[in-house]
RNA sequence: GGGCGAAUGGCGGAACUGGUAGACGCGCACGACUCAAAAUCGUGUUUCGCAAGAAGUGAGAGUUCGAUUCUCUCUUCGCCCA
């Protein structure tokens, strides 16, 4: 019999959904269903993290379009971004050349993954039918005051040249280059997230399809805290008269022993000429701006001629420093430094010799509890505050420390957050260009919409020191009412990009608006959203904030939460090898004949180092190309395999043995459809019941799974499936129901093998709807039952009785059977506990 | 240091709201076909034990007639934040 021969049967449906646009979605009357993955980012090839996130989606996307719902199903490109840049200077080439082949490639490869996309809504962030809505709405935003531009330090890439997000900051060194990550000051445009802080926090509450992983993650990143802020008196100075500070402690005051200010703090002025402080200034800029580099780096302080007053205790005078661990853009700039509660304060009092005042001890601990050797944080009891002693720390000192501030008059209560406003400025070429000139006076002049798009000059010399706009004399130039301009040569964070790219694929052709009301209120909000957790606070909290921004005074936007669900997968895994001179090995480049053992392929004595199993990756050469898979193996092979091994959320292990496991099995099946197709033509009355038992149950589990997105059970059952049908077969027994049965069977595995199930319905010559399949109750429910009987709560025996027997029943039929005789002989029966169709547990009393 | 999560055979993993632990797959063993091998098919496969049986879901306790599932303590690993 011949082979299943996937390169022609996937082509051949391929061509077929694209001929017919079979996932063309166009609003209609019918329930929506709206499902997106995180659209790729163009660098060249598809990876196996691609083909498990759209393998994911096309399964959710397929199954909901067969239950009868109108899904929008859309792909397009992340396509801005360094990368492209990178490579153009490489290999001298020009950005949108490379990114446009790329997505020629990738386009390609996804399609070879028939998924049910809906490709007349393609969208490219880098084109500028994209981009010059993205500049439109920029305008927007700068209307509603949700834009704004000032100085202010940044994350700066020496080797880049550019800025860097805090979070593209990973121990202190550009998450790219590697480089050590340098302060400097720059004008930088801003994105209001601020206004938002409070609604992004708490409306996180509403999104019950979200990972809590994930709103715990985003709740930490926004970081809302309660405390109070302290007006310091400060003398030796004629000019400053008192420095503000915000602290969450203010209970623990009356350990005050410094105060600490940001070297950028405005009263720093007062040292500009002096030499020792620039000195210290300089010291300071060589640290990151993140929180993880500050507390990593050595605390250093420059000491003033100040003195600032404990407002809880005039006699309590302490000295003030600069010190490299305040940032300006946390409360004040400005910290009062507790040493005994604080590690930070701590190291900087052990440092500086300052005094280290005990003012919490730990509720078991006597009053003379001292702080020695870190600093304690926990919780207790406060001592040596004069009036405040005895207060529970933190339930009651905390409140009552801000209560008695207030009535001083000496500071009041305050939230603050972590969250800061989102810069949005790159000193880069392949970005979106921010629609802004700047008059003679350096005022801010918006493009007009008439000029928009501002597209990027082509053809450009990219291999400049900085950003390769700000070479472009003559694309700077703009005349705008007839006054001389000069265009902003920042571009657009990527970020910015993909955090309305959802509300586009509504509107995906719609050349005159971002996108329009009447798409957005039928397809939005995106009812399931696939993508990696790596994504969890960024561009989740992104585009959450534009989702608000974009609502705030308009009332053709109802929503403001972009993604009703999410779902989070695992990455895809594979081992790792290394040489003996410790370079990495790719998996093509080693062999193993027992599986334990492995060598390199080119010279089989030298012995290759088998290390742990980690996310697929370039520089670890561990990854396997699905380009070479979907070649060998066919595409419903791939898709198969990556959804078997492990749940969806989790990691998974990529194995030669399982993906040939799952390609046998497409094989398997297809000859048992042919079979199938054979045993039909022969005639028969009988009916078997337990066939549809068998198949309305499984297609019960398939179900279920599929809104848990237990997608490995599916697979699971579907091999379940396979030797149920195999052993019918063997016994070349037709029955009257078989092939009705099998061809529900082929439409529920359409969404993880469509071309396979596909070709077999045709095969078939199915006669029923190409839908999902509905499931007749009665064969759920089965006339008997085994009951498991416990003695004193252990399994000692099993019974088949009739369903919904009651206890007596049972207990007459397992006495007449003498099955707990010899247990009862033993000891004396207390009671029975019956569980209705399930079990029956005697409790014996020995 | 803080937060969150996880831990089940040789491996990946099943197990509905507490109710037959180990579905399904991989691997392995044996068998069939074959001169032989590959491929394919069949059988078996938690551990100890010849067996009857006993033990068993990271460790220890607790709640319960009954715990992989709930509670507490601990260990290890992962992720996020610091």
């Amino acid at each position: 019999m011949d082979r299943y021969n996937f390169k022609l049967i996937e082509n051949k449906w391929q061509k077929i959904w694209d001929k017919n646009k079979s996932f063309k979605s166009t609003i209609s009357s019918k329930k929506k269903f709206y499902c997106l993955e995180m659209f790729p980012y163009p660098s060249g090839k598809i990876h196996m993290g691609h083909v498990r996130n759209y393998a994911i989606g096309d399964v959710l996307s397929r199954y909901k379009s067969l239950e009868g719902f109108n899904v929008l199903h859309p792909m397009g490109w992340d396509s801005f971004g360094m990368p492209a840049e990178n490579a153009a200077k490489q290999n001298n080439l020009d950005p949108k050349e490379w990114t446009e082949n790329n997505i020629k490639i990738m386009k390609s490869q996804l399609k070879e993954l028939g998924l049910s996309i809906d490709w007349d809504r393609e969208i490219s962030t880098c084109s500028p039918e994209y981009y010059k809505h993205q500049q439109k709405i920029f305008l927007d935003l700068y209307d509603k005051d949700l834009v704004y531009r000032k100085e202010s330090y940044v994350n700066w890439d020496p080797v880049d040249q550019t800025v860097l997000a805090n979070e593209q900051v990973i121990d202190g060194k550009g998450w790219r280059s590697g480089a050590t990550v340098e302060r400097k000051k720059l004008n930088q445009w801003f994105f209001k997230i601020s206004k938002f802080t409070e609604e992004l926090l708490s409306n996180l509450s509403n999104l019950n399809e979200w990972p809590d992983k994930v709103k715990t993650m985003q709740k930490n990143w926004i970081g809302k805290s309660f405390g109070c802020e302290i007006d310091f008196k400060i003398e030796g100075s004629k000019e400053i008269n008192s420095i503000k500070c915000y602290t969450t402690r203010p209970d623990t005051l009356f350990g005050f022993s410094f105060l600490a200010l940001s070297v950028d703090h405005p009263i720093s002025k007062y040292y500009e000429n002096n030499e020792d402080f620039e000195k210290f200034k300089k010291e300071c800029s060589k640290t990151g701006t993140t929180e993880e580099s500050i507390a990593n780096a050595t605390k250093i302080g420059f000491k003033t001629n100040l003195l600032a007053v404990n407002p809880l205790d005039q006699k309590n005078k302490v000295p003030v420093y600069f010190a490299n661990f305040v940032l300006m853009d946390y409360g004040f700039g400005a910290v009062f430094g507790c040493p005994a509660h604080d590690q930070r304060d701590f190291d900087f009092a052990k440092k500086y010799n300052l005094e280290i005042k005990t003012v919490v001890k730990p509720t078991d601990m006597e009053d003379n509890f001292k702080v020695k050797i870190e600093a304690y944080t926990g919780s207790g009891i406060l001592i040596n505050s004069k009036f405040l002693n005895g207060l529970k720390v933190p339930e009651d000192s905390i409140n009552q420390t801000i209560k008695v501030l207030e009535e001083k008059k000496l500071g009041k209560r305050k939230t603050n957050y972590r969250l800061k406003d989102w810069g949005i400025s790159r000193q880069r070429y392949w970005g979106c260009p921010i629609p802004i000139a700047y008059d003679e006076n350096n005022k801010i002049i918006k493009i007009p919409e008439n000029e928009l798009p501002v597209k990027l000059p082509d053809n450009i010399d990219i291999n400049t020191n900085g950003n390769p706009l700000d070479a472009q004399e003559k694309w700077k130039k703009i005349i705008i009412d007839g006054k001389k301009c000069v265009r902003e040569t920042d571009t657009l964070d990527t970020f910015v990009d993909s955090s309305w790219y959802y509300l586009r694929f509504c509107s995906a052709k719609d050349n005159s608006e971002p996108f329009n009301k009447s798409d957005i209120d039928y397809w939005m909000p995106v009812d399931q959203y696939i993508g990696g957790v790596e994504h969890a606070i960024l561009h989740l909290l992104y585009s959450r904030f534009f989702m608000k921004a974009l609502n705030l005074n308009n009332s053709k936007i109802k929503f403001t939460e972009p993604f009703k669900g999410l779902f989070t997968q695992g990455m895809v895994c594979h081992e790792t090898y290394k040489d003996h001179d410790n370079n990495w090995l790719s998996p093509d480049e080693v062999i193993s004949e027992n599986g334990k053992d492995f060598f390199e392929i080119k010279d089989r004595n030298k012995k290759v180092k088998v290390g742990p199993s980690e996310s697929m990756s370039k520089s670890k050469k561990n990854t396997i190309d699905p380009q070479n898979i979907i070649d060998q193996y066919g595409a419903d092979a791939v898709r198969f395999f990556i959804l078997a091994d492990s749940p969806p959320e989790r990691d998974v292990q990529w194995s030669e043995e399982g993906m040939r496991s799952s390609y046998k099995f497409i094989q398997k099946f297809w000859l048992l459809n042919e079979q199938i197709l054979k045993l039909d033509k022969i005639q028969s009355n009988e009916q078997s019941q337990d066939l549809e038992i068998f198949t309305n149950q499984s297609i019960n589990k398939i179900n279920q799974a599929l809104e848990k997105f237990r997608y490995n059970v599916i697979i699971a059952t579907y091999h379940e499936i396979y030797s149920y049908y195999k052993k019918i077969i063997e016994k070349e027994k037709n029955f009257k129901n078989l092939k009705k049965n099998f061809q529900k069977i082929l439409l529920v595995m359409i969404p993880v093998t469509p071309h396979l199930a596909n070709e077999c319905l045709e095969r078939l010559n199915y006669d029923l709807n190409i839908s999902w399949p509905g499931i007749e109750q009665k064969y759920l429910q089965q006339e008997s039952n085994d009951i498991v009987i416990q003695i004193n709560g252990k399994k000692r025996g099993i019974i088949s009785a009739e369903k919904n027997l009651q206890e007596k029943d049972i207990i007459e039929q397992i006495k007449n059977e003498k099955l707990i005789d010899k247990y009862l002989n033993d000891g004396k029966l207390i009671k029975t506990i019956y569980v209705k169709n399930r079990l029956i547990n005697y409790i014996i009393k020995l």
